[in-house]
DNA sequence: CTTACTGCAAACCATTTGCAGGTGC
DNA sequence: GCACCTGCAAATGGTTTGCAGTAAG
């Protein structure tokens, strides 16, 4: 359902842009193709090492930067928190994270077309929202009474 | 025109969560108020070493976190800068960031509300979007060339 | 007078960098 | 064979923490 890259056009991707394929650089990917949802550094590295234990940290910095740099991965911040890590989806798509339980869901591009439109309109800013992370209560929490959990 | 906090109000609401008053609190919300955007926790120690050239570092980042707490103050994460902090505006609003000049402009929350409302409807999601920071191209960068600086 | 708050210095954690060797093409 | 890429270890930069003293109430 996935799927963003098979190795084909992952080689002529990389290849393309005068990159190299290294195997670290290859498990990175696949790291992330099979994780499907945003990852850390950190997490990366972990899913790396069951593919070869000797991948270096370093490594998966310098590739997730470079990587991005070719628009192969984008990053989110979030305060507090190291910075998460995705594959480009063919298929732009945001989230939605619940703030009480942490919960995250997709949604797709469509939804905020039109602030882009609106943006565009009223200041002629080119909004690039590649994939938006919004807080707030997903149903569920903003059900239950008040932030029980403190 | 911003004023969002003056000394009456601002006593009255620390005082009410029960902090205390201390002049670097004091100095570190003023700094804030003067500068109207969002700083980062050096340049709000900066701007209150005019005031009183002694206070530390940890102090700024204890309240800052403190402050928030509370939600006097709000936080946005960019990836590879420090945190940005800036009051919590009594009338909520989103900043446009372009990625080429990295000029910052506010928009009304209006400009967002229309996806607040999508988000209930179709997620029964309560976001709660009470500053997006959101990235792309000003009208300027959009019509030059391409990306010349790089 | 109590206890929150402060300054200082040291610790922490995510990320980056310098370097010497390894490897894709 | 050349340049890019890697592992390692040390450095960095933003932020946090332990502690002993200070001050808000």
């Amino acid at each position: 359902m996935v799927a963003v890259m098979n190795n084909q056009t992952l080689t002529t991707t990389l290849r393309g842009k005068g990159l190299r394929i290294t195997p670290q650089r290859e498990m990175i990917l696949l790291a992330l193709t099979q994780s499907q949802g945003q990852m850390t550094a950190e997490q990366i590295l972990e899913k790396v090492h069951e593919y070869s234990p000797c991948v270096n940290i370093a490594t998966v910095y310098r590739n997730l930067d470079i990587l991005r740099d070719y628009e192969i991965l984008s990053v989110t911040a979030l305060p507090d928190r190291p910075l998460q890590w995705e594959l480009v989806d063919a298929e732009p798509h945001h989230h939605i994270v619940c703030t009480e339980c942490h919960r995250m869901e997709q949604v797709p591009h469509e939804t905020v077309a039109a602030l882009s439109e609106k943006l565009l309109r009223d200041y002629g800013f080119r909004a690039v929202l590649k994939h938006m992370t919004l807080p707030g209560l997903c149903a569920c929490c903003a059900a239950k009474p008040l932030d029980s959990a403190k």
